[in-house]
DNA sequence: TTGCCCCCCGACCGATCGGTCGGGTAGGTT
DNA sequence: AACCTACCCGACCGATCGGTCGGGGGGCAA
C-alpha cells in the first residue's frame, strides 16, 4: 500500500516484455525494442534486469504466479475429481480468455525448452519451481479421479500433456482460423461458446461418465 | 528416377533447416550455422533460395506436402465419420511420431502468425494453400460426423482447434515432460501408449457413443 | 577453343544484436 | 557541506545478422 497504482519502471518494463514476447519469442524482440516501448533507454533495462534471458524468465514468472494465484483456491482432495476438474478447467480458461498474451507465452514456455541460451540462472530456477508446482497439482487432479474411478484409466502424464494442447494452445492460436477457417472465433463474442465446448471435450475425453 | 538417391544440396539445406527450425524456431537460427551443418557456403544458400523467409516457407512447405500425402489416402464421405476419424487419427499419429521435427514445425507454423517477417512472398502462398487444404479435409470430416449424428453437436471450427491442440502440442513437447513430470513419455517405448491415450482421449471427446 | 550454365566460394556491406562504461541527476542522511 | 543510493542516459564495444558482389571451376555443346 505504500505504493501508489503508479506503475513502477520495472512493471512497465515487464508489460512491454510480455506482450512483445509473446507475439514473436524470446530471440525475435530486441532490447532496443523493448526500451523504446517501454519509453526508457536500452541501458536503463539492464539497471533493472542483469541480462535479456534473466528479463525473459522474470516475465515467465509472473505470468505462472498470476496462474498460480488463480488455479490455488481451487478445493482440495476432500472434494470429488470431476467437480474439481469443473472448478480447475473454469479458473484456467478464464485466465486464458483474459489476456491474449498468457496463453501464448505458457505454451513457448512449455514446448520450447531451448529458448533459453543460459540455464543456470536463479530467475529460470524460480520459474521452473512455479511451473512444476502447477503441473503437479494438475497431475494430482487426474489421478485422484484415476482412483476414484471417475475418469477413465488413463495415464496422468500422458492426459496432462493433452489438457494443456487442448486449453492452451486452444487460446494461444487465436486468430489463425479467422483466416484459414473462414469464420472468426477468438472474437469477444465467441469465448464463451469457446469455453463450453473445450470444457465438454475434456469432459467427455476424460471421464467415462458424468451424471 | 533421372537423379539417383543421392541428397542434393538443395534437400540437404532443406533437411538441415528442418531440424533447425524445429528446434529454435525462426529467429533463433542464424544463415552461418545453416550453412555450416550443410557443408556449404552462406552464399550458397541463396543460390537456392531467394531470402532467409523463402527458404524457411520452403522448409513448412515440405513438411506439409508430406503431411498432406500421407493423409490423402484417407476414405471419402461414403465411410462412417467415426471410422474416418480413425483412420486419420492413426495417419496422423504416425506422422508425428516418425520425425520429433514435424510437431514442432507444425505448431510454430500453427500458431506464430507473426514469425515471418515478409508475407508477400510466393512460399507463402503456396505453403497457406497446402495448410488450408489439410484443415479443410479434417473439418469436413467433423461436419460430417456431426451432421451423421455420431458426433457430439460440436462447433467444427472449435473442435478442429481441440484436435490440433491435442495431437501436434502432444508430441511436440516432447521430453519436457522427462524433467517436470518425473517419467519419460516420449521415449520410443512409450509411443504406442501415447498414440493409443491420445486416440481415445479424441474419441471419447468428440463421440456421444462408440459402441 | 570458345562460350555458356550451374554450382560454389571468400570478401565485404550496412544494420542490428546483447552488453558495458562513465557520467549525470534527484532525493535522502549525516 | 559531503556523501550515498537509486535511477537514467548517450556513446561505444565486439560480434553477428541477412544479403550482395565478383569471380572461380567443371561440364557440355558448338
Amino acid at each position: 500500500m505504500t505504493a501508489p497504482p503508479s506503475p513502477s519502471s520495472r512493471d512497465k518494463i515487464l508489460d512491454v516484455a510480455e506482450a512483445r514476447f509473446a507475439q514473436r519469442g524470446y530471440s525475435g524482440v530486441g532490447l532496443r525494442e523493448l526500451a523504446e516501448a517501454a519509453e526508457l533507454s536500452k541501458s536503463s533495462l539492464f539497471h533493472h534486469f542483469p541480462s535479456k534471458a534473466a528479463l525473459y524468465c522474470s516475465v515467465l514468472d509472473r505470468v505462472l504466479q498470476r496462474l498460480a494465484a488463480r488455479l490455488a483456491p481451487a478445493p482440495g482432495p476432500q472434494t470429488t475429481a470431476a467437480a474439481r476438474l469443473e472448478i480447475l478447467l473454469d479458473a484456467l480458461l478464464d485466465v486464458l480468455a483474459e489476456q491474449a498474451t498468457t496463453s501464448r507465452l505458457l505454451l513457448r514456455a512449455l514446448f520450447e525448452d531451448d529458448d533459453l541460451p543460459e540455464e543456470g540462472l536463479p530467475e529460470a530456477d524460480a520459474m521452473n519451481a512455479t511451473l512444476t508446482g502447477i503441473l503437479a497439482a494438475v497431475r494430482g487432479l487426474i489421478e485422484q479421479g484415476v482412483a476414484e474411478g471417475s475418469f477413465r484409466p488413463v495415464s496422468p502424464a500422458h492426459t496432462l500433456q493433452s489438457l494443456i494442447g487442448i486449453t492452451i494452445y486452444h487460446f494461444a492460436s487465436g486468430d489463425f482460423g479467422e483466416e484459414l477457417l473462414g469464420q472468426p472465433i477468438f472474437s469477444a463474442a465467441a469465448v464463451q461458446e469457446r469455453r463450453e465446448e473445450v470444457k465438454a471435450f475434456v469432459r467427455h475425453g476424460l471421464l467415462i461418465r458424468d451424471a
